[in-house]
RNA sequence: GCGAAAGUGGCGGAAUGGUAGACGCACCAGAUUUAGGUUCUGGCGGUUAACCCCGUGGGGGUUCGAGUCCCCCCUUUCGCACCA
């Protein structure tokens, strides 16, 4: 195919014999390695390991760009670290359960389990087309049963430890299909499907304690320094850990307790409605005698569960009639149900304080409940004194302004100054709540306490009364493990009718999901045969049914990562674990920086809890890579709809200036519209095809392309032309070693005999080499090591000197340059190697260049002169030039002589080897 | 709504508080070529004859010096517990 065609991009001058024919060579090398076996390795103790895990791809069908860049990162860091001495473990496997292969079953009339496995074997040859330096004995598809039964085993045994726990829970229920549907399904609140209004349900599910852990799953991001600062914060706000008081409101009539916890005990005073959830029991049994009440409840349960739409629907809110006790004043206080109170968080129920609080603020207007002031500024006192003395001193001073923050800045009658903090609780009830701490007022006994003292004697006062009790809680919640779905790992339960639950027992796990199944979506296949349901009890022998539900897929992706390290142990892991584990450096996509990482360093604690592993964290260096993103093209449709065009469709014209003026679609030369750059999707049709690039430009120029393109935690914007530019890189690199080593004879370089031209490209070289260790091995600047490479080439090409030493320098520059580029371009390379006359085609073995620290010697350096802080002038200076010397220099030139004209010199700021700014007025 | 990031030429991006725009793309000019393409050389923030001046989302501040640090605002992206 591409031997056939006129104008291949990439196999070019086809009238060279020494062209560079990507799809040959990569061929060639990855048969080389295929046969040396040289990706697999083993523990060795002698040597330093390194654990390199980029995270595992869904099957979903077809490699995308996003894995493309994940694992050239994860590649590139791989063969960096084995060409400098460590035992490096790169793995790959399936997170193969999931609920695209039921959608994708539904549609095409297959089992999840043969799409699933389909998949997988399409996508392992596209990955390894892209020669990544995977081990490939050690890969797992988490579907098979020799994966999950481990999994299944830690479930017992966490069932056993009381780690493991049943309880209702809220799901969104389509009424219609009458199935349970995940927040992506729900759409604007309706079924996707069925377009039905979504209903919240309660149903019985299977929880694992990880809020046991939380203290621990926060202390330890501190000994996570590898991690990024964002991740870190993110899971600390997740977890989101509050110290603070739990206040028991006693409610005339009842005797359901209503309990809050709060972290603002200092506002208690302020406290003039008590708002519950609607699934709260005082609610539910206030709606029995109550018919508006109970539609309103009706009402709340329309609609997902999921945070993002609770949080931004309209606040609403019912009074319930019942009246809750203010535990200090006695004073009766309204109960309202409010949409925002979530009964999964915490009580289910918040004390309202409309005057320090903005949610509260706002119920409070729209409801027309009161509004009290208890927390002041300590600005406003402060003015409100201040004012009184200067009025008793005759002085006009307005520091009003000052103490209102962001308050209304209009002229203010000094003569009202008296009432400023009359005034500032006006600002309160019309503008919005003020939630700053403060001092408090209108508290009686806490009057004067600044927050820190308040929440104290608050606090000391309600556990004397018994009414309260200082508490830490926490925003992270248990996690609910259960799936109403059949392509999932099976709950191990049995359920008897006179035992209950009881765990499978260890001797008849795995419990095996039936693969070869007719699904239609409408049930789950192993809901709806009685046969596989059917079972005995394990402790008393009689009938019993199995749980029909499955686990959560992130249970599979939660310990991936420490089976790669045991393949075929029967175990869960075994002692090879503690050889690899901690991974050394994780790589994924930033949108997993919580709920994927907190369950992965989650369940690393249970596996250390259970024996199995030494260490408390599972990876000690994280990389978040940003999304890949693409232009999007498209035409609207005279029905009313829009037809997205694949960019690869699409011709893109530019005016003189190089300013983008139209597209144009190829098929038929008619204009197309520019949309914005999106992340690939299908939705935008702006994906490309990895697969299709590969055969295009090979495999080395699409790695390249994705590592320099951007930095890898940016999102990075795939565009053809910059793809060529790659290709032309490589292409320069190839003439450029095989016109070199046409002509091998040269001399070893002498660094003692080399002219000025030779000696500035050795330092150039070395530099480079002092760069690209960096950005490769500590930064993971991949763009810019790639980049001082093509200037190391661009120097190259520009150097003509054909004398001995001339060609010695430019054969080491050449060497350098190849093996410094191996991990990025690693077929390139192995050819180039043995281009260069090396016998040993073992490049993955060869040592990572060093930097010759004489060669980075300079004679000059160049300054840049300032005079008040703009550029006037550089100089150049002797490398051990004194300040006064560059002082001296500087002041003599033209330049800034004339920007000094009339002007006294008052300081001069010399920083060596960087500027001389001189300060003059 | 809450939490976390990011905004720099026509575009992707570069810059331990020290010469803003490295490198690549696009574009312009020239060379090579029968031509197109390829390849090579040079140019390329705005303004200007040149110097000057202006310029890193907007507004303040710290500093001899700010893209970088601090405060406020705007916009975009990611996550929000059943997508993975």
């Amino acid at each position: 195919m591409q031997d056939t065609q006129t104008a291949t991009p990439a196999g070019a001058d086809d009238t060279c014999g020494q062209a560079y024919r990507p799809h040959v060579v990569e061929a060639g090398a990855q048969a080389y390695w295929n046969a040396h076996h040289a990706y697999e390795v083993t523990e060795d103790p002698s040597r330093p390991k390194f654990y390199c895990l980029a995270m595992l791809p869904y099957p979903s069908g077809a490699l995308h760009m996003g894995h493309v860049r994940n694992y050239t990162i994860s590649d590139v860091i791989s063969r960096y670290q084995r060409m400098n001495g460590k035992n490096v473990l790169q793995p790959m496997g399936w997170d193969a359960f999931g609920l695209p292969a039921e959608n994708a079953a539904i549609k095409n009339q297959t089992a999840p389990a043969k799409w699933t496995y389909a998949n997988i074997e399409h996508m392992r040859s596209q990955l390894q087309s892209l020669g990544y330096a995977i081990d490939w004995t050690r890969e797992f598809a988490t579907c098979r049963p020799e994966y999950y039964r481990w999994e299944q085993l830690m479930f017992t045994r966490l069932l056993k430890k009381g780690l493991a726990y049943r309880k209702n829970a809220v799901v969104n229920w389509d009424p219609v299909d009458q199935t349970v549907l995940a927040n992506e399904q729900v759409i604007d609140g309706r079924g996707w499907r069925s377009g039905a209004v979504v209903e919240k349900r309660e149903i019985p599910q299977w929880f694992l304690k990880i809020t046991d852990y939380a203290q621990e799953l926060l202390d330890g991001l501190d000994t996570l320094p590898g991690w990024p600062d964002a991740v870190k914060t993110m899971q600390r706000n997740w977890l989101g850990r509050s110290e603070g008081l739990e206040i028991q409101f006693a409610v005339e009539g009842e005797s359901i307790p209503l309990t809050v916890f709060t972290t603002r005990p200092d506002t208690l005073m302020g406290v003039s409605f008590v708002s519950i959830a609607g699934e709260h029991p005082l609610a539910i049994k206030a709606a029995r005698d109550n018919a508006p009440l109970a539609t309103f409840l009706d009402e709340l349960k329309h609609g997902g569960v999921s945070e993002a739409e609770l949080e931004t629907q309209d606040k609403r809110g019912m009074d319930t009639g019942l009246r809750a006790i203010h535990p200090v004043t006695g004073e009766t206080l309204p109960v309202w149900v409010a949409n925002f109170v979530l009964m999964g968080y915490g009580t289910g129920a918040v004390m309202a304080v409309p005057g320090h609080d903005e949610r509260d603020w706002a119920f409070a207007r729209r409801y027309g409940l009161p509004i009290r002031m208890v927390i002041v500024d300590r600005e406003v006192l402060d003015a409100a004194r201040e004012i009184r003395r200067d009025l008793a001193q005759g002085s006009d001073a307005n520091p009003m302004q000052a103490a209102l923050r962001g308050g209304s800045t209009d002229a203010y009658d000094t003569g009202a100054a008296v009432g400023i903090i009359e005034e500032f609780e006006r600002y309160i009830r019309e503008q919005g709540a003020y939630t700053e701490h403060g001092l408090l007022i209108n508290s009686g006994e806490f009057d004067g306490m600044q927050f820190d003292a308040a929440c104290d004697a608050v606090a000391t006062r309600l556990e004397r009364d018994g009414t309260g009790r200082r508490r830490v809680n926490w925003r992270l919640r248990d996690w609910g493990v259960s799936r109403q779905r059949y392509w999932g790992c099976p709950i191990p339960v049995i359920y008897c009718a006179t035992c209950g639950a009881v765990p499978v027992p260890e001797d008849q796990l795995p419990v095996v999901l039936p693969e070869d199944v007719a699904f239609s979506g409408v049930q789950s296949p192993i809901k709806s045969d009685p046969q596989w349901r059917e079972c005995t009890c394990p402790q008393c022998g009689g009938p019993a049914e199995r749980e029909t539900d499955t686990f959560d897929t992130f249970m599979e992706s939660s310990w991936y990562y420490a089976r790669y390290t045991s393949p075929g142990a029967e175990a869960q892991i075994d002692e090879r674990a503690n050889y690899w584990l901690p991974v050394d450096q994780y790589i994924g996509g930033i949108e997993h920086a919580i709920m994927h990482l907190l369950y992965f360093r989650f369940y690393h604690k249970l596996l250390r809890d259970a024996g199995m592993v030494h260490s408390d964290e599972p990876a000690t260096n994280l990389l978040c890579q940003g999304m890949v993103i693409a232009d999007t093209f498209y035409r609207e449709l005279a029905t009313g709809g829009v037809d997205w065009i694949n960019p690869a469709e699409v011709e893109v014209q530019r005016d003189d200036r190089g300013h983008i003026s139209g597209a144009v679609l190829r098929a038929d030369g008619k204009a197309v519209s520019i949309g914005g750059t999106e992340k690939m999707s299908k939705s935008k049709n702006n994906g490309v095809d990895p697969q299709t690039m590969v055969d295009k430009y090979g495999a080395d120029t699409v790695r390249l392309f994705s590592m320099f393109a951007a930095p890898p935690e940016q999102s990075l914007e795939w565009n053809e032309a910059g793809v060529e530019g790659m290709s032309r890189f490589l292409k320069r690199l190839w003439r450029d070693v095989t016109t070199h080593a046409a002509n091998p004879d040269h001399p070893a370089t002498d660094p003692g005999a080399l002219d000025a031209g030779q000696k500035a490209l050795r330092r150039q070289l070395h530099e480079t080499i002092q760069k690209v260790s960096n950005d490769f091995g500590r930064r993971h600047a991949f763009n810019t090591a790639i980049a001082a490479l093509m200037e190391l080439l661009n120097a190259l090409n520009r150097f003509s000197d054909q004398s001995d030493q001339g060609r010695a320098v430019r054969h080491e520059t050449l060497e350098a340059m190849v093996l410094l580029l191996n991990p990025v371009v690693p077929h390139v390379s192995h050819a180039l190697w043995q281009v260069l006359g090396h016998a040993e085609c073992v490049l993955e073995d060869q040592p990572w260049p060093q930097v010759d620290a004489s060669a980075l010697v300079r004679d000059s350096v160049k300054l840049a002169v300032q005079v008040n802080g703009k550029l006037r002038a550089t100089i150049e200076v002797p490398a051990n030039a004194t300040r006064e010397e560059a002082e001296a220099l500087a002041r003599a030139q033209p330049q800034v002589m004339h920007f000094l004209h009339g002007l006294d010199v008052r300081k001069v700021i010399v920083v060596p080897g960087k500027i001389v700014n001189i300060v003059a007025g």
